[in-house]
DNA sequence: ATAGTATTTAGATATTTGCCTAAATATACA
DNA sequence: TGTATATTTAGGCAAATATCTAAATACTAT
């Protein structure tokens, strides 16, 4: 859960789960997306894998990057309890 | 939105929520909790304030905070975007 | 008024983070 | 094999963060 917050508290990460909302995309057509290093984008693709918020998967020379939406459901599991009163 | 998850990105401040879950706790209840230093929770609190994520209320020499939920809402709404695929 | 309790503000320090460039690795292709 | 492209790894630096102690502020009560 760590990992997952710390993934998502950066506008460029939570931009790059918003691009890749619209289809997987390789690290080389995200870097185009911002006006940062590729050595930079690789390493906050790095972060969102390491919080299971992205799979990646190697075709050739280019390793596509896609969302994984399971660990979401865990985040709105977690937030939910804030909708109830504990007693 | 960035205040949000820089606020839940730190797991004292999360745990903090979770206790207001249960009832509104005064500063120094809060601080007995955790093996931190009063001022490391007063800051604590102030980021969770910034993010709206918490409210609080002076009573004359006691300031009680409580949940606010209300920004939990969006932030549900936020990944719920990420559980269907854009078109 | 003085002393005591609750909380925040200020200032210092160590760690983490985000960015960069340069170098390394992996694959493609001529 | 040798060169170009895609991506990651390594190393370094500046800014942000979490923590602390000491001091300031606010209120209570003697």
């Amino acid at each position: 859960m760590n990992n997952v917050f710390k993934a998502l508290n950066d506008p460029t990460r939570r931009e790059i789960l918003e691009l890749l909302r619209g289809k997987d995309m390789t690290v080389g057509e995200i870097v185009d997306k911002f006006h940062i290093s590729g050595p930079s984008i690789s390493h906050h693709l790095d972060l969102l894998k390491q919080a299971n918020l992205v799979n990646s998967k190697k075709n050739g020379q280019f390793i596509y990057y896609s969302l994984n939406t399971t660990v979401v459901d865990e985040i709105m599991k977690w937030l939910l309890q804030f909708k109830s009163k504990k007693k």
